[in-house]
DNA sequence: CGGTTACTTGAGTTCCGTCAACCGAAGTGG
DNA sequence: CCACTTCGGTTGACGGAACTCAAGTAACCG
């Protein structure tokens, strides 16, 4: 069975950030509001611009948070999985998406409307402290977003942070490890637009940080073996 | 009398965007909680990596919110005025500050300890609600300075997004004119941390703003005559 | 008047984006 | 089965934009 089976009270995606995280009482509700849907890889959830009336919680897959320029060029913000909220924060406001979300493989999630949220927020406290959190974890992710792009000078300082950041993340081997060992299935562009490079910067300064010991590759396998020191690159 | 006066009951920093727009019973135990205090320009309020204890609720004055790189290099994040609240995401994570917030000149503030602050908001479900848009107004400005400094390609690109979004908040004129007309008291360096330039590139930039007749400047007063010309140096 | 802060301008240099060509793998369709 | 396309990655050459360093001006203030 899936991660969720459509269930939220069976569904296994839990953890501290995780906004499931709710009692049996609250779970129950959140089981029969909103819909089930599934989008295919490459869909669009939502666009930037439109009008913030639902958000969606991810049951399974993963997300691309972007905001584009007029030339297309296009920026991740980050990448939403199992148990993130999207959409809330502008949501909360009644404003606009300010981002677009495209789904990067087939993924469930759950849709609610605006209103059937806020109803959901007003009846549960936990309901309530989740979001709170959910949103504050979008703010850190574009915070330190922001703070790359603006204080690494370097195109290796940026790739490096992001390679960090990413890898802390979905660390796979124990926390107390010096290394890094994770996948990294993301495309050179990707991670181009995670960090703000061209495709042709990340290809080299990957294949600079192999040369120099810093990194290895074995497929999508992605070992970083001296953090401090690809930190450092920030410079 | 000043804005405050100390009391939040006849408080007059008030807006729908504003963490002080409660009901009557809320102001008066927000009136009761924390404590009030003074910073002078230049005084931190609190630092990068801190334990988030506590929050800070903006009476008077302005506030850098600030990330710093290890080599000294600023990046300003945003600007905070009356009403806004400081720290707030962090806090309700338990984690650490992930920026820093500098008094730009003599300012008030209140106090409120985490604890605190989250006793008051399951008390009143306008605080909560409150407190979710302040974290969604943070959120979207991140998201905004990231997106600024990913997509628009060239410093005059930069320069001229952090100069509208900044006219459009603090706007004097009618926002039917065409021309955005507003106080600039930042400083070229100000300026530069904020769109991630060198205060150099700043000055000649405006210089050249200024020559090709996009902005006008008399001493604090800025004017962006043509905001659709300058938008579009995005590029 | 000296000292500080902000702004201005010039010269040199480096970094990275762009353009272009090419390779290998995977998928597609007749 | 093979020609064709697409996608992701790789590498080289080039040029321009912006950073740095440096020197100098202007305004303000005790």
């Amino acid at each position: 069975m899936p991660p969720s089976g459509k269930n939220c009270l069976t569904c296994i995606v839990r953890g501290t950030d995780c906004f499931c995280s709710l009692p049996l009482n609250a779970l129950h509700d959140l089981q029969v509001i909103g819909s089930h849907k599934r989008f295919n890889a490459g869909e669009h959830l939502l666009y930037e611009g439109f009008n913030a009336d639902r958000v969606y919680i991810v049951c399974q897959g993963c997300i691309k948070l972007t905001a584009s320029s007029s030339e297309g060029k296009v920026f991740i913000i980050r990448i939403a999985g199992p148990g993130d909220v999207i959409g809330l924060a502008s949501a909360m406001q009644g404003t606009t998406y300010k981002i677009a979300a495209e789904a990067m493989e087939p993924c469930e999630v759950k849709v609610i409307s605006r209103s059937e949220f806020l109803d959901f927020m007003d009846r549960f406290r936990e309901v309530n402290r989740n979001a709170v959190v959910s949103i504050s974890l979008d703010c850190e992710a574009a915070t330190l977003s922001a703070r790359r792009l603006a204080l690494s000078s370097s195109a290796a300082g940026k790739l490096a942070s992001v390679l960090i950041d990413w890898g802390r993340m979905g660390q796979t081997n124990g926390i107390l490890s010096k290394e890094l060992h994770f996948r990294m299935p993301l495309t050179h562009e990707e991670l181009g637009s995670m960090a703000g490079l061209s495709r042709e910067t990340v290809t080299r300064l990957l294949g600079k940080f192999r040369r120099e010991g810093l990194i290895k590759l074995e497929g999508e396998q992605m070992t970083v073996r001296e953090p401090e020191k690809l930190e450092r690159l920030y410079h």
